[in-house]
RNA sequence: CGGGGUGUAGCGCAGCCGGUCAGCGCGCAUGGUUUGGGACCAUGAGGUCGCCGGUUCGAAUCCGGCCACCCCGACCA
């Protein structure tokens, strides 16, 4: 992201300047946001205006991951925005966590409330109410409900889409009737629905885990993440899954017969994603020159940028733009022409700020030969000229393409930034150097004074303890002991 | 919640040693020339200088109070 500038360089190295300031990575993630008009600031402190585009980006977001949601059985429902105070109090853990965070309302109507009412911050409470009426035998089970939202977390800090006040999400409710099935479905939503997701719609290579002790959701059992690896170095909880055990079930009341006769406690779960995962993507595939938008989820996969001088140019070039326009559309190609009366050179900094994954440049000389030139956002080094009738075919592959390549060079920046070490020293290096910063993957004793330490003195937390665990075991990085709690986990420093 | 900082046009800022200090750049509007990597010229629109009070003949400027926002920490999807 860094780059000199004196007054003879292009005006190109002058924008990159421009957004990649002083190579001040929180810095560019701002202009970004910003400036590709993802998003806006709001009139109340941590909130924020998703604009169009931005909001497209979620609209397709949110139509990939609700279709793996009801592809593994999941119906959509809607529970209410507020929620009786006295039920976060219901499950002991829950309340700690989330009561310095909640919005209250103690006036409506012009009168005071007899009880407060809280807005969701999640909804684990008012849907464990509901399901408590809803559930009476074993045939009811599973319960298996998704929610798509808002919910309002009162954070001292706040960042557009990686921490806002109130931000969108969905968030998935089941009801089970043995602890092996809770545990089943939190790995199901884990691997099929979030893993598969962030692979597969935003390029994006994730480590699925589990959290340890410190970090599990506030009433959870066990908390699964999904942790992936930012542009600098970072760690970001892309998406989560907790099984709750029987914490809520017993807090709310949700019991079942059994085939048995027998009255049981159900088992329940909840897992959730939310907008906060646009931030991921612009933290993992931007670069000095924007956003890069993974192509399956991209609001415009194609932008056609038509070029012209003369009146009749512009009517060969249009002819030319507006036939590929609809071949590309028949496709299934979200394409869009860009007519704006601006000169080509601010057309394609334009868009690759906004990181539309392939630039058509149609002009006078592309007119008459009947081709189109593809400029892939990843490398417009590899610019193609493609005949006319070959766009609709070529399109799509270089789309493919640059999901391949965004995803290749997204893991090949975490290998390079992830480190195997039972050296303190070395991680404590690590952490504290900003070319360096990353994972790091050692043995840790399962003790959380070792947890908190290092925490104190390095910054670093326990991002997960990975799924596939290596054979065997080793010394704690930090203690030295060995022993039966010890598990292979990643350090990192999160957002 | 602790520490620091800033409020002047849509955005970024200068002016802060009381008195042509209501200004600059970008953006915006109109017209013209341009158009294969962020164009240029001309004209123009746009601000009760965060709010309240005080000092003074006179306050963006000095003093007091309030409010808001930003940054750095601790807490968090």
């Amino acid at each position: 992201m860094a780059s000199e500038s004196t007054q003879t360089e292009s005006a190109e190295t002058k924008f990159v300047e421009d957004l990649a300031e002083k190579d001040d990575f929180a810095q560019w993630y701002q202009d970004v946001v910003y400036k590709a008009g993802l998003a806006d600031e709001s009139p109340v402190r941590g909130c924020m205006t998703i604009k169009p585009y931005g909001y497209a980006l979620w609209e397709h977001m949110q139509r990939a991951m609700d279709d793996r949601i009801k592809a593994t059985g999941h119906e959509n429902a809607y529970f209410p925005l507020f929620i009786p105070g006295s039920f976060l109090e219901r499950e002991a853990e829950h309340v700690e966590g989330f009561a310095p965070e909640v919005a209250v309302v103690t006036r409506a109507g012009g009168e005071e409330l007899a009880e407060p009412l809280v807005v969701r911050p999640t909804s684990e409470t008012v849907i464990g109410h509901m399901y408590a009426k809803w559930v009476q035998s074993y045939r009811d089970l599973p319960l298996l409900l998704n929610q798509w939202c808002n919910v309002v977390r009162w954070e001292k800090r706040t960042r557009p889409f990686l921490r806002t006040t109130e931000f969108l999400w969905q968030e998935g409710h089941t009801v089970h009737r043995t602890e092996q099935e809770a545990e089943d479905e939190t790995l199901l939503i884990l691997r099929q629905v979030y893993e598969d997701f962030f692979i597969k719609e935003l390029a994006m290579p994730g480590i699925p885990g589990l959290k340890s002790e410190s970090q599990k959701f506030p009433g959870a059992l066990r908390t699964y993440t999904i942790e992936a690896m930012m542009g600098d170095g970072k760690a970001l909880q892309a998406a989560t899954s907790h099984n709750l055990g029987q914490n809520f079930a017993r807090g709310f009341g949700i019991q079942f017969q059994d085939a048995d006769g027998v009255v049981k406690t159900a088992w329940t779960t909840s897992w959730g994603s939310s907008t906060r995962m646009i931030g991921g993507l612009i933290m993992v595939h931007g670069d000095a020159s924007g956003l890069r938008m993974p192509p399956r989820v991209a609001p415009i996969q194609a932008i056609i940028v038509p070029i012209w001088r003369k009146e009749a140019e512009r009517a060969a070039v249009a002819a030319l733009a507006g036939e590929v326009e609809a071949a590309l559309r028949a496709a299934g190609v979200r394409v869009k022409a860009d007519w704006r009366e601006e000169r080509p050179g601010f057309k394609y900094n334009d868009w690759e700020l906004r990181g539309v994954p392939i630039r058509i440049e149609i002009g006078p000389r592309d007119a008459q030969n009947g081709q189109v030139v593809l400029v892939p956002r990843t490398d417009r080094a590899k610019k193609e000229i493609v005949g006319k009738d070959g766009v609709a075919r070529r399109v799509p592959e270089m789309l493919a393409e640059i999901h391949q390549a965004l995803y290749d060079a997204a893991l090949a920046f975490r290998q390079s930034r992830t480190y195997r070490t039972s050296d303190y020293q070395e991680l404590k290096a690590i952490m504290g150097d900003k070319e360096r910063l990353g994972f790091v993957e050692t043995w840790w004793c399962g003790d959380g004074a070792c947890e908190a330490a290092i925490k104190a003195e390095t910054g670093a937390t326990i991002r997960c303890m990975p799924l596939e665990q290596p054979e065997g075991s080793g010394p704690c990085v930090y203690c030295g002991r060995a022993g039966e709690g010890t598990r292979w986990a990643i350090f990192g420093k999160a957002y």
